[in-house]
DNA sequence: GTGAAAGCGCTAACAG
DNA sequence: CTGTTAGCGCTTTCAC
């Protein structure tokens, strides 16, 4: 059994309230903490912090929950996240919902009953009804990558629509106008503001939209990978390409290289995220990058804030921009 | 501030004995169940686990350190270890140590100040000292991906030698005996094991190793890109690579593909992990698979038999093979 | 600055 | 089956 708070009372003959009082940081006279000090180092002694969760009603801890752990932006974000709240003391109860609905409603509950300070999620389900008993409970919240129309909460968030247009009205000054596009489907929420995007800027260029120019399908490698394929048998095909997210980036580089089309020769390309792959691809990529880090460390101050109080007003909401990463992926027509 | 256990007591009449045997499942008076359940559902009432922890020094959590959240193999294995753990009512309290020895052992004290009920971990230092506090307060431990000389510890690793005598055999069995390793550094334990696995093939089949076939790096996907291009204009260059690693996988793909070369007629390669690629990319590739699923349901297993003390010997060690995927990605020489 | 005592919410004997 | 009671390890008044 590990060493109590008790044991050094005993090992000290100091009260209770006394050592309590040192290990909280207050002032004890120098001869009672060296005696503290010197048991605590004899005993291995260390805090219960179920404990002390239970005495203060707070347990250090902040709830992350989103839908998917094996993807690299929720991945890059935890890791971020968990890196900040680690260094004021916050531990990170992580859980992932696998993009269901029931099991994020359970998770909320989880990490409810386990008493977190704080949960940043970033959200499956479209409304916020799962969320009810934590708003109840004054648990602050974070949301990341979207928000929603039924009630405010705190959140960090990218203009996806205004990336797509980035993206695509690069594409046009470049004098493209066959332009397709590979993203997710309709339910999802970042999926369908990139789309959105998507047409905002063809139509402000008074560009038709070709239906068979968008590829909806899952945010996957696999659907990178076919639906490039498919785009570059088409007829009339389109010249330039605007893959919306990092795996079908990926997916459709591969592709492309496989068929032995040449970018940006054959076909010119924008990718999304992929750094990795900006970095090392020759020719190299145009890329629209969101603020990864700069996302996590938002969410992490945010809640810090509400945690420690230096933010008690309406929900905030930190709208980041995403970036443009030059390359040599895009072909200037005449 | 939330209903507590006390709260029901004054709703239903009955005393906390008696509501706290029904919240752990002991048998109450039908009636009486019915007025907790009811006072229940109207009070929104849910166990603290915080108190109960206090109460049944026993957290129901078990953390999880790693070296590095953003990796695909570290991230797919803590999914499904959270799954399974969450399916046991256990919650995970995830930590990553971004490979630094230091705070690989300050993050341990933190889950044991959370009095965590096991750890699960893929260390990242060479010996096990920093696992020390956690031995001696018997908190179970699992290691995953590599074990310690000074201690035994349960474990659930792949034989990595075998994996790579498997995919150097495989290419020798084809005729080959120029090949190539992109491989990670000395100090990474499972890159070690591959090379040393490397080795052992190329001399059980007589071959002589060629010290400028053996690309030393990082296991990046920068690394097996530029690798991949020495080795494919080195004097004398392989007929064959073996990639050994998931990042390095596929950034030797890349590179391949940029730099025109034809496999399997140009050259030969095995890869390892990448299932994604090996599904999508044509010709399909040989693959070395690691059983992820399989090392992460061993993992949370273990951990369960040992809290639940079903298992109470010895350190147990699983062992699981690895499995070879083939594809059309190896030349059969003459 | 220090100590005594009450209490955080729950569990677990032990009687009844 | 139910109730009483005494903790779990720590914090926090409130006197001294």
């Amino acid at each position: 059994m590990a060493a109590t708070i008790r044991d050094i009372t005993k090992m000290t003959g100091l009260s209770l309230a006394t050592v309590s009082k040192y290990l909280n940081g207050g002032n004890v006279l120098p001869q009672n903490r060296a005696l503290i000090e010197n048991a605590i180092e004899e005993l291995q002694y260390e805090v219960n912090e179920v404990a002390r969760g239970l005495a203060k009603n707070c347990t250090k801890t902040v709830g992350v929950l989103i839908h998917n752990l094996d993807n690299i932006f929720a991945g890059s974000v935890i890791a971020n996240i968990e890196d900040i709240l680690r260094q004021h003391d916050y531990g990170t109860i992580v859980c992932d919902c696998r993009g269901d609905i029931e099991l994020e409603e359970q998770e909320i509950k989880f990490l409810l009953s386990k008493r977190v300070d704080g949960i940043i999620t970033i959200p499956t389900s479209g409304n916020s009804f799962y969320l009810n008993n934590a708003v109840i409970r004054e648990v602050p919240i974070v949301l990341i990558d979207r928000t929603f129309e039924d009630r405010n909460f705190d959140c960090v968030i990218v203009d996806n629509i205004e990336a797509s247009v980035q993206a695509v009205t690069t594409l046009i000054n470049k004098g493209h106008s066959k332009i397709g596009i590979i993203c997710g489907d309709d339910n999802e929420y970042t999926a369908r503001k990139r789309l959105a995007g998507y047409y905002k800027s063809l139509e402000a260029n008074n560009i038709k939209i070709e239906l068979n120019y968008v590829k909806r399908g899952s945010l996957t490698v696999e659907h990178g990978y076919h639906a490039t394929k498919e785009l570059l048998t088409v007829s009339n095909r389109p010249t330039a390409l605007y893959l919306s997210n990092y795996e079908i980036t990926l997916g459709a580089i591969i592709a492309i290289n496989e068929l032995g089309v040449n970018f940006p020769e054959d076909i010119s390309i924008i990718g999304f995220d992929n750094l990795m792959l900006s970095k090392i691809v020759k020719p190299t990529l145009w890329t629209i990058v969101q603020p990864m880090e700069e996302i996590a460390a938002s969410a992490a101050n945010l809640m810090l804030k509400r945690l420690n109080k230096s933010e008690t007003g309406e929900a905030v909401r930190v709208n980041l921009s995403t970036g443009l990463l030059t390359g040599e992926s895009i072909k200037q027509l005449s």
